[in-house]
DNA sequence: GGAGCGAAGTGGTCTGATAAATATTCCTGG
DNA sequence: CCAGGAATATTTATCAGACCACTTCGCTCC
């Protein structure tokens, strides 16, 4: 019967400054916690964490909820967890906080990936051009060498490989470390090896190896809106071919 | 002595397919084969997946690692999960996994910002200028209604946030949802809100005003060179004014 | 047939214990 | 005094079991 009434006696002893905002699950509140902890300023990138149990009890929630917190967090890219060690703030440099970009590639399907080569195509032209510009020489001896080790074989892993790299050492010379983080998610392995299974099949490694050329020569040359409108090219043509595969 | 063979007698009951591959810890297994499952079609979008319980007893781990793998796949937008109900499979839109994409944008400082900043140039110039090519008259007419409410108000939060809905109409009347959406978290509150403290208060009010009014002619006469270099010449306002800040 | 109620199912949280990896301390031998 | 290594302490990783809060659905009763 009657025999609880629903307010009363339990008040609770550590309500200090945070009046107990009750939204969302207590784990959400942690992860907020500790991001905003970090946005504060008061954990500064490669800080060591307390112990979890010290941060499960400092905000007053159990270990367990207070390791799924920590586990998202992971898995966002902003704290690593040392076994037997400690938890720690990343750098939170472009590559840590952006590797998650790829799990959008390797889940998107159908018309979204046609959006994903959109954005791709706007990024990666830009990228190249402002490459163009800048690229060293020594630089530009990476890129040849991708280039050639690309040519030179026929193994598809292979090229695959070669050629995420030949973008990645110029979406790197153009200077921008977040815009290649995010190229870099955009062209992830099986993100690309689903796209191309049927792309490369219709004979388009000729096409692609002239494309790679007219990139390559433009950044030679230094020419930016060259390096622009062949990269745009290079994107376009993939994207344009996935586009109808998906109009049968 | 010498009991232990490495193989032999542990036949494992249940290694059917996958012989154990020891790699990393439990949860990220878990959290991999989960991706796995959906990647490959086994879990559509929307599906309901088993109780923690019964995944866990099917993965061969306990309740506790499969919490946490499944919540690091709900802060990354792939799962969701209902309190009583279940756990599903969101829809895997855009706005779903690159919900993340914020953090991004609240943890960056100092370089990262204006690196930010260049992409959001690119991306955004470019919706502002498929937009001006396909813009509807009642997505027109949503824009006007957020522009003129930004400059009727004094209130810097109103005129933050009619801002952001100015950008996201446009966005989204660029007919790409995952460009919206990446903009949209490279527009995330908190971020434009720390930029922009400093920015406004150098009588910024008057230049924004008319940088969103020349965006808004552009739109209106549908042309897209014009809208690309107004939304450009907007963005790159603040970005310029960010990096000579970081350069006393 | 419909409204209300209650039991079963399911995610959310907590407690406690053990294993594994790392860090620290301290002892020993030169 | 110092170098090396073993014992010890710290800390994350994992497991197990329990209880609570919310949802769902079937059942009863009107």
């Amino acid at each position: 019967m009657d025999e609880s009434l629903p307010e009363a006696a339990t008040a609770a002893p550590a309500a200090a400054p945070s009046p107990a905002p009750p939204k969302g699950t207590v784990t959400q509140r942690a992860i907020d916690q500790i991001k905003a902890m970090i946005g504060e300023g008061r954990l500064e990138p490669g800080a060591r964490l307390p112990t979890e149990r010290d941060l499960a009890s400092q905000l007053g929630i159990s270990r367990s909820s207070m390791r799924e917190a920590i586990r998202a967090l992971t898995v966002l890219g902003v704290l690593e967890a040392r076994h037997g060690s400690g938890i720690y703030v990343t750098q939170l440099e472009a590559g840590d906080l952006l590797e998650t970009f790829g799990v959008v590639a390797d889940l998107s399907r159908g018309p979204r990936l046609v959006e994903l080569l959109e954005v791709r195509r706007i990024l990666e032209s830009t990228a190249t051009a402002l490459a163009a510009a800048r690229i060293t020489a020594d630089q530009l001896a990476e890129v040849e060498k991708h280039l050639t080790a690309m040519n030179a074989t026929d193994d598809p892993e292979e090229i695959l490989s070669h050629d995420l790299a030949f973008h990645r050492v110029i979406a790197g010379a153009a200077g921008n470390e977040t815009m290649a983080a995010i190229l870099d998610g955009l062209s992830s392995r099986t993100f690309r090896a689903r796209v191309w299974r049927g792309y490369q099949e219709e004979g388009a490694f000729e096409r692609t190896r002239r494309e790679h050329a007219a990139i390559h020569r433009a950044l030679v040359a230094h020419d930016p809106e060259a390096a622009r409108a062949a990269a745009a090219a290079h994107v376009g043509e993939v994207e344009e071919w996935l586009r109808a595969q998906l109009q049968p």
